[in-house]
DNA sequence: ATTCAAATCAGTAATGATTCCTATTTTTAG
DNA sequence: CTAAAAATAGGAATCATTACTGATTTGAAT
């Protein structure tokens, strides 16, 4: 099963590299109609994890219902907001420390690591300093 | 909306607390279900998420469909074996260092991390060496 | 450039995890 | 003991994702 070229794909993965705020399937598929007004969601989920299992992209598991897709296939860390949902990048250099003491430690084979952070971002925290004082 | 005793969620959660695998909501429903045979598995999801909720359990985002839950509440990181996909604990000394340092670097507020690494675990490291050398 | 098998597509149906709904039962404060 | 609040069982509904199918596109060999 080689894969051939496809126009959606391209068009599907240079979408998410313009992208810093790793959109949903959804999302991608909502902006790719704009230029592509006859594609099948199917076929941005069939290139998402086509892209995904080749290791061109990411594909996050931020535990909000849907995944989120990253083209920055670098090493780094993710944070959500609990308030509005948002997730953005995160770089820590003691990354690379933690996936070192991991594969000491362990038994089996360790291949990657994902990080993923909670809590409130700063612009919630801003808008609901100025507003109600509840979170 | 005071939380008020029930049975089923007592059970629920003492059987979270002898399995060290993590399982499914289904796996929870299937295992409550042998003392409690007319238990909906809609009664194990929403205990599930209100003990989740309260913080008396974690629920976890492992990638692989289903949430898993843990009924240890301790920072820890976990394993995935995207062979058989079990899910086992992994304690490591530097995530307080990594809390620490994304805090520092971050401008909102962090509250948690979850930590997800992923690999082939030492029992299908074995046998797939005993029988063909694929992985 | 033409051909043609393999890959991809659009559209839609199907799946699987999880949540929602409602009438009934259980819990617990007074 | 009583009654209001919370929880339940059972099933329907929702949402993200995958699978299916007949038509279209790609690309390597002619």
């Amino acid at each position: 099963m080689a894969v051939k070229y496809s126009r959606q794909r391209q068009t599907i993965h240079n979408f998410l590299m313009t992208r810093k705020d790793h959109p949903t399937a959804d999302v991608v598929y909502q902006n790719v109609r704009q230029e592509y007004p006859h594609i099948s969601l199917g076929t941005v989920y069939r290139n998402l994890t086509l892209l995904a299992d080749r290791g061109e992209i990411l594909r996050l598991h931020v535990g909000d219902g849907a995944d989120h897709f990253d083209a920055d296939t670098s090493r780094h860390s993710h944070f959500v907001c609990s308030h509005c949902g948002c997730v953005t990048d995160l770089a820590l250099d003691c990354l690379e420390d933690l996936l070192t003491q991991a594969k000491q430690d362990f038994d089996g084979r360790i291949e990657a690591v994902d990080t993923c952070f909670h809590g409130i971002c700063a612009d919630c925290l801003d808008t609901s300093a100025k507003r109600t004082p509840i979170l």
